[in-house]
DNA sequence: TGTACATCAGTGAACGCGCGTTCACTGATGTAC
DNA sequence: TGTACATCAGTGAACGCGCGTTCACTGATGTAC
């Protein structure tokens, strides 16, 4: 670096303040594109709201693009803590609905920026990163019909099957962190939001226990 | 106007060539920002397209916002014509997945860029455009929820029930008509789209039936 | 029917601005000896 | 430990370009008489 170095850079190695702006252009981008999206955030836009020229950005990302698809790797590991949580509960019918709409509503809450652009780049994004963000969904997808194999009463059920109730799970839980993002501050809303998450999740599960027996 | 008279053109009213220049400029936006979004459309851009100066713009909008507000009313349109389609159907539990998911899909693939943008400007479009998308699918819930009244055995549920079976249903066709619009042009990935949504549909139904008797 | 005037969709020049990207640079940090 | 050199994160000037918006305009269409 040229520039002065400020009092809490002191003892710093170059690695370590190399790292520390790229998690500063990360935060600024993931801030920045909140209001609209990645397509319409500008390289300049970053760089003067992390405090840097132009010319640095280069230092650290190709692209705004580029830029996006490290965004998504970070997103993802957001939600995977999520799905870490969900699976550290007992897996038993009764309580794992409220149990997995409850992690859901506070992981959502408290990542809020990555779960919205995940949904948000998602269908909007540069093409690399669309395409990102949906084979990561579709991994989660294949992971939670593994999870669904373990469940007691699924034995039978067909690999078809538990691929399709998973994609439509993850559809539904999807469209219920869009609504809590929409909610998020309005505590009423925050729990209509989860109600309606927990009655869609057990219609779903009853309706595909049923499927069983009328193939 | 002031340019040229073009063959086309002459015997037409003032009126009408004032029509015809806007439906191009809701066309070329439409098309213009199906790679990427409204929030990074320029209205240059549109203009050169249209092969009107930029200025002339202003004769029809305001601005980008406005006109994706028009747009959203169009793609509406379009929409609304695919669920009269599906009501003109026989309500029997029976054939009403398989006959809806046919007219999901027909309508889709026909007003491609409709479905296509209303997915894409929900989540990531100008605040103004997003909070109007929100609004009609709000209403085609509540709508779908009418219907379901109408089915025969659903007498005994409650309109909050039906409201949240409805929403359920809205957001599992939303995903399908993205997965169609991304599988568009591969016939192979557009039956599997459909199969999936059958099943999902049937899934939910079977399910929501089931939960009237376990509530 | 003809004439005089109003309307208004589209023109074209001009503006200041933010954009991505190039380039040569600076000077603190890191490394080899 | 001290010295000489290499590395490289960040600088700053400059570029050509597309942006939204302003303004005064043109000339065909529409209307009032």
């Amino acid at each position: 670096m040229s520039g002065p170095i400020r009092a809490d850079e002191v003892g710093q190695t170059r690695g370590e303040r190399k790292e520390r702006t790229r998690r500063a252009i990360l935060n600024a981008a993931l801030a920045l594109c909140e209001e609209s999206s990645l397509v319409a955030l500008s390289l300049r836009q970053v760089a003067k709201q992390v405090g840097i020229v132009p010319t640095a950005f280069y230092r650290h990302f190709d692209s705004i693009e580029s830029l996006g698809l490290a965004l998504v790797d970070e997103s993802f590991v957001s939600l995977r803590a999520m799905l870490r949580d969900v699976r550290r509960h007992d897996p038993t019918y009764r309580d794992i609905v409220d149990q997995s709409v409850d992690t859901l509503v506070t992981h959502v809450l408290k990542e809020r920026q990555h779960f919205q652009f995940i949904v948000r780049e998602r269908a909007a994004g540069p093409l690399a990163v669309r395409a990102a963000i949906r084979h990561q969904i579709e991994l989660c997808e294949r992971e939670l019909a593994t999870d669904l194999a373990r469940l007691p009463g699924t034995d039978t059920w067909s690999p078809e099957h538990l691929q399709v109730l998973s994609s439509l799970i993850v559809t539904a839980m999807v469209a219920t962190a869009e609504d809590i993002v929409v909610a998020a501050g309005r505590p009423d809303a925050e729990r209509v939001v989860a109600e309606r998450a927990r009655v869609q999740l057990r219609m779903v599960i009853i309706g595909a226990r049923q499927w069983r027996s009328a193939p």
